[in-house]
DNA sequence: AGTTCGTTTGTGGATTTTCACAAACAGAAG
DNA sequence: CTTCTGTTTGTGAAAATCCACAAACGAACT
C-alpha cells in the first residue's frame, strides 16, 4: 500500500472559505461545504459550471427541501449518517441535482456537516476519495466552532419552546419578537405530539426523521416533545393536513422505535389539537397530547392505534367526569348491584354488559367475542336488565352505562 | 220546614271533651273527635260499645294507617272534604270499622278536624244531621286553639325542613336533636322530590295526598318540595322501595294537577338520590332533584316521563361537561363541519344524525321517525362518517357524538 | 340544452336479529 | 333422593339489517 500524501498540510489553519477552495482546486471540480443542518457554510470560488441544486444552495443559503427529501428516500444520508468513506451520487436530473460525491464531517459519532463535489470538470475517481477524507478531518475544527455557536443558540431556541408549552408567555407579539429575535420561523399551525419511551435516547433514533420534516423538539425525560408545524402555503383543512402529516410521522417513528429500541414496545405516542395564527394555544395543543398519552396508558386496549386526543372520543371527558364523580361522593349503584350478582352467582354479566356495549350494541359480535352462543347472550342481556333496571334499548341509559362502565374501570385496574 | 232546635246552647263553653260527651248522649252512639291530621282529640266516655278502628284510634291517639288508607281510597274524604253536611259510611269489615256517620270541622274552606259518631246503640238517621252539623260549629273555636298552637310548631318544622335542604346543620346529632326538640319523626330513609307548577297553589291542590302519606314539605314560589320518607321497617331494597313510593305519589299526583290546575301542563316534577341513616345528605337530595327539574326543563322530550335523578342517564353530566368545555375553550370542529355541510347543502344531515344515536343505531326506527327511505337513511349515514371522519359502528365515537350533540343542544336551543 | 353532482328511491338476496318455546344441565334447598 | 332455580343451548319462523346495483330526480354549471 502506498503512502498517501498529506494534501491539507500547509492548510491547517486556514478558513473554512479557503479549505473549500483548496478542495476544489485539488479536485478540479465545485465545492460546497454544509453543516448537520444542511445551511451552507462555505463554498469553493472555482468556477460557474454549476448545476441547478448548486445554484439553489447557495442563492438559498441552505439545500432545496425537495433535493433534501430526495436525498433521504434515496437512502443517501443514511449511508452518509453510517460510513466515514465518500458517498459517489448518480445525477438526480429531476430535482436538479447533477452527479456528485459526498463525505460526512463528523466527530466521533456527531455528524457536524457535510462536503459536497460537484463532478462537472471531470469524473472524481476513487482516488480522489482520500482527499475528501482528510478534508473532511481538516473541516471538523472549523465546523466545531460554528456548532458551539449553533448549540447555544439551539439550547436558547429549546428554552424558547419550553416556555411556550408551559404557557409563560401570555401575549403573542411578546412571542413573534421573540422567536425572530432567536431566528425561529415558527409554523403558521401547529400541533403537539409526545413520542414516549422508557430508557430511549429518542432524539438520536429520531434524529434522520426530525431532519427530514425540520421539527423543533425538546426531550424531557423519556419523553420528547414535538412542534409539528405547517408552514403558511396550506390554506383549508388546515387541521386535516396537520393530522396526516403528524399520523404519518408517527407511522414512521413508532415502526423505527419500536423495531429498534425496545423489546416490550413501551413505546406511546399521543397528540393535541391542531391550532392556527395563535401560539398561546401551544399549552392547549401540549396539555392535550399528555392527555391523550395518560389516557393510552390507562386504556391501551380500547385506544390501540389512536394518538390523537380528537380521536379520544368518551376519554376525553372521561378523567374529568371520574373527578366530578369522586367530589360528589357518588357511586354507582347500578354497577354495585352487577357485581354483587356476579359475586354472589359466580356468573360474569358484568363483563358480558361491556362487552356489548363495546361492540355498540351488535349480539353476534359481542357474542362471538365472548365465545358463548347467541341465546346466552340474549338471555344475560334481559338478566342484566331485570337486575340493574336499565333499557339497554334506550340510547340514553346506554352511553350512561358506557361511561360509568369506563369510570368504574379506572379505580378498579389500577 | 220545622225551625230545629239549638242543642247546644247550654254548652257553647264546654271543652271538647264535654262536648264530645254531649254529642254522644244526643245520639246515644260513641263519638270520636279528630284533627286534620287525624290525631285523636277528644271521645265520649259514653259506653263501651265500640268497634276494632275506634278501639285503635283511642289506643294509639290516631286513627290507624289502613283505616286512613281504605276510607282515602273509598273517596269517602274526598266527599267530607268538598261538603258540609254529614257522611254516612258503610262498615268496612275488612279494617274493623263499623258503620258510621263523620262530618268535617271546617272554618271557610279550611278543615279543622272531624267528628265521628259510631252506630252501635241505635242508627243515625237524617234528622239527627243537624245536631252533627250544629256539633261541629261548635267544635271550630275549640279545634282553632289547637290549630294555633299547631301552626306556630308547622312553622318552626317547615324552617328545620329548609335549614336541612339548605344544609345548615353540618352534625347529624344537632338534626337530631333539633327533630326530637319539634316532635318531628324523621324517616330513617328518604329523598327529596320537586313538583313545579306555575301559578297554582300546590299545597292546596296536594293536601289529601300529603295528608294520606304523611310527607313533610315546604312550598316555594311555585315549587312544593317533599321529603318522601320510608320508617324503619323496610330492610332491603330501601332505594328501589322509596323510588316506588315517589313516582306512586307522583303518579297520583301529577295527575290530578295537570287535570286540575292548568290548562297549558306546565307541570314538571323531579326527585333526587335516596339516602339512609344521615340527614347531612337531606342537601344532596335537595340537589340533585333541582338537577333533574333543570334537565326536565332544558330535555323536555328526551326526558318525557322522567322524573328520578338516577335516571337521567347522561344528562346527569351533561351541565358539568358543558360547563367545562367552556372553560376549556373547546368548539366542536366535527359538529360544525355536519352543520356546515347542511348549510351548503340544504340537507339535514345532523338531525338525521341525532336521530339515528336518539334511536341507538337502529336503522328501521330511525328512518321512520324521520320519514324516509331506509336507503336514504344508510346513504346519509355513509355521507356523515365521511364528512365528520367517525366511524358510527364504533361505540366509544358513537357515544362521545352523542353526548357532544346533547351538549350543542343547550346552547342552540336557548 | 346537456352534463355533472349529490341525493333519493327501488329491488333482491344474503345475513343477522328477534322472539317464543323447549330441552338439558348444574348447584342449592328441601 | 327429588324439586327448584338459574343458566346454557337448540330450533324455527318472522322481521330487520346490510349490501350492491340501478334508476330517477333536481339544482348548479357550462
Amino acid at each position: 500500500m502506498s503512502v498517501e500524501p498529506n494534501y491539507f498540510q500547509q492548510y491547517q489553519h486556514a478558513d473554512i472559505d479557503e479549505l473549500a477552495d483548496v478542495i476544489g482546486e485539488l479536485l478540479q471540480n465545485p465545492i460546497t461545504v454544509e453543516d448537520a443542518d444542511h445551511k451552507l457554510i462555505a463554498y469553493s470560488s472555482h468556477g460557474d459550471s454549476t448545476d441547478q441544486a448548486r445554484w439553489s444552495t447557495i442563492m438559498g443559503r441552505r439545500v432545496p427541501e425537495k433535493v433534501l427529501t430526495r436525498l433521504w428516500k434515496d437512502g443517501v444520508f443514511q449511508e452518509l449518517l453510517t460510513q466515514d468513506d465518500p458517498v459517489h451520487i448518480p445525477a438526480k436530473d429531476e430535482v436538479g441535482l447533477g452527479k456528485r460525491v459526498a463525505i460526512a464531517i463528523r466527530r466521533g459519532s456527531d455528524v457536524l456537516g457535510y462536503i459536497w463535489a460537484q463532478e462537472v470538470n471531470r469524473p472524481i475517481t476513487r482516488e480522489d476519495d482520500e482527499i475528501l477524507r482528510q478534508a473532511a478531518r481538516v473541516a471538523v475544527s472549523r465546523l466545531m466552532q460554528r456548532q458551539g455557536k449553533r448549540k447555544a443558540e439551539e439550547q436558547r431556541r429549546k428554552e424558547f419552546l419550553w416556555e411556550l408549552l408551559l404557557g409563560n408567555h401570555k401575549s403573542e407579539s411578546t412571542i413573534r419578537q421573540k422567536a425572530d429575535s432567536l431566528q425561529m420561523q415558527l409554523p403558521t399551525a401547529y400541533l403537539i405530539c409526545i413520542i414516549e419511551a422508557a430508557g430511549a435516547r429518542l432524539d438520536q433514533y429520531l434524529y434522520p426523521l426530525l431532519m427530514r420534516d425540520k421539527l423543533l423538539w425538546v426531550v424531557d425525560g423519556s419523553q420528547i416533545i414535538l412542534l409539528i408545524g405547517l408552514d403558511g402555503s396550506v390554506k383549508k383543512d388546515v387541521r386535516e393536513v396537520l393530522v396526516r402529516k403528524v399520523e404519518q410521522f408517527l407511522a414512521d417513528s413508532l415502526g423505527k422505535l419500536e423495531a429498534h429500541v425496545t423489546e416490550g414496545r413501551q413505546v406511546i405516542a399521543g397528540y393535541g389539537l391542531g391550532y392556527q395564527s395563535t401560539y398561546t394555544e401551544i399549552v392547549k395543543s401540549y396539555r392535550e397530547a399528555l392527555h391523550a398519552l395518560k389516557i393510552k396508558k390507562l386504556f391501551p386496549q380500547e385506544n390501540e392505534g389512536i394518538y390523537g386526543y380528537h380521536e379520544l372520543g368518551i376519554y376525553r371527558y372521561l378523567l374529568q367526569l371520574k373527578q366530578w364523580e369522586a367530589e360528589q361522593g357518588y357511586e354507582n349503584e347500578r354497577l354495585e348491584k352487577l357485581r354483587q350478582y356476579d359475586r354472589d352467582n359466580q356468573t360474569a354479566m358484568l363483563q358480558t354488559l361491556e362487552t356489548f356495549l363495546d361492540a355498540a350494541g351488535k349480539v353476534n359480535v359481542t357474542a362471538s367475542r365472548l365465545h358463548i352462543h347467541i341465546n346466552t347472550l340474549s338471555y344475560r342481556l334481559r338478566r342484566i336488565e331485570e337486575i340493574m333496571r336499565v333499557d339497554l334499548e334506550n340510547m340514553n341509559q346506554r352511553a350512561a352505562l358506557y361511561l360509568e362502565l369506563k369510570m368504574a374501570k379506572l379505580d378498579q385496574e389500577q
